[in-house]
DNA sequence: ATTCGGGATATTGTATCCAGTCACGCCCAA
DNA sequence: TTGGGCGTGACTGGATACAATATCCCGAAT
């Protein structure tokens, strides 16, 4: 039989290894991890170059990117969009409406080796917290949110969540540098994974909600001091 | 300055009229509409010479189908999946967590127009349902749920509603033939035009949940009267 | 009769090519 | 010096051509 039923797993791309999930892989990690940030623009001929591909692949995955938001086409090449206050608040609406929910399936369906995830991520959020590493911290955050939603049996919510979460973590990644939003993401962890590891699915629910409005209240408190110091995050064009 | 930045409005394509996404929203009408049903063949190829077009902006839109999760890509075409009843189960779990917030947000937002759009709609619904025309009456209530949509003012939130609400629209079509289920659907939007021309964000929040519970309700009652009959929704090979 | 294997074929994936369009910069004139 | 028009080029969109591959069918051997 064809595998033409979904049947509760996630979709696997057609052809996994296909040049343009590679590519798209390669673009999403990027924009994950920050080397690629708003105002930046990707010209597909010029990465087709550079990877010794042809155009189309590369052309196909940003198109792809587009779709899932983290790009947006304008006439003059693909470009990764700052986004407006009101779109940050818009991500993270649909954050509070799905996060919590998804939490507490996640914490009544964690395996133990997932558990163990969780531990790790949060020991090391910990260190580098320590270490003032940001990128370190980013990354284990990365670790965290990609564990527990992998606990998630609901692959469409978990998928919804994660396009959502990179979409705006390009910005968070500024936020994460202030010390005093540090501990509050430290403190938010540790007690979330406390609720997972006591499968107790209504803390985490809670818990949860109330990470994502901690998120949310630190971001918008930091650009308005930005705001006032008359730096826009956006990064207008210098005089 | 280019229009780099989504600044709240949805993101129109590139250029709307490219054959992509005239291809991509001519598919989608078609899936919407029940023309294509689960377990259909779509070849790019096919549909290229049928448009007279060539393949690469066919496979474009199918590949951006996909991403949308209308469609599975097999090695062998592009196929419309039949859902199982986790699939469906994951889908309402979405839809109840994202459409009480949005229609609630949607009645606070509503312009006399699309109050005027509402209740037409709802006449509509109506007469189809006395009329016993089951087309029209899915027609009614499509135009009501894109309706209160456009009055969301996040479109990331409506955009994401209306794509989920497409992937089961499919299978809905079937439970909406008992006339039973056609009067709980009446009697349901009925109480939430209502609630919109009232502005009550609230009962329009618990009304839009209760209606999706009747709907997810109606179609797994239906579901289990079809196995009983030991007649599988999915249409298996005919012996 | 049934199963295993090999080749034909249908269909996707990738490359190259051509066309259209929009932005930017230059140049000229006021 | 500044504003506006026009040309040029960079980039996307679409077409055509080529390669890779999984599936299906048929035949042969057990």
């Amino acid at each position: 039989m064809t595998p033409d039923t979904l049947d509760g797993r996630a979709p696997l791309p057609l052809r996994p290894n296909s040049l343009r999930e590679q590519i798209r892989e390669s673009i999403r990690r990027q924009l994950q991890h920050g080397e690629i940030t708003p105002g930046d623009r990707l010209v597909d001929v010029e990465i087709a170059n550079k990877l010794g591909v042809s155009r189309m692949p590369v052309r196909e995955a940003l198109l792809q990117l587009v779709n899932e938001g983290y790009l947006v086409g304008t006439t003059r090449g693909f470009v990764v969009p700052t986004l407006s206050l009101k779109d940050i608040q818009d991500i993270f609406e649909v954050r509070r409406l799905l996060e919590p929910q998804a939490a507490a399936n996640a914490a009544r369906n964690l395996t133990p080796e997932q558990e163990a995830t969780l531990r790790e991520a949060l020991a090391r959020a910990k260190k580098a917290h320590a270490a003032r590493d940001l990128d370190e911290l980013a990354a284990a955050n990365r670790l965290f949110r990609a564990t527990w939603l992998s606990a998630e049996p609901n692959w469409r919510l978990a998928s919804t969540i994660q396009r959502f979460v990179d979409q705006v973590q390009i910005v968070r990644l500024g936020t994460l540098k202030d010390p005093e939003t540090q501990d509050v993401v430290i403190a938010g962890l540790e007690k979330i994974v406390d609720a997972f590891v006591r499968r107790d699915a209504a803390a985490a629910s809670a818990l949860m909600m109330t990470f994502i409005l901690d998120a949310e209240r630190s971001f918008f408190a930091a650009h308005a001091t930005r705001e006032a110091a008359g730096d826009n995050y956006q990064r207008h064009a210098i005089p």
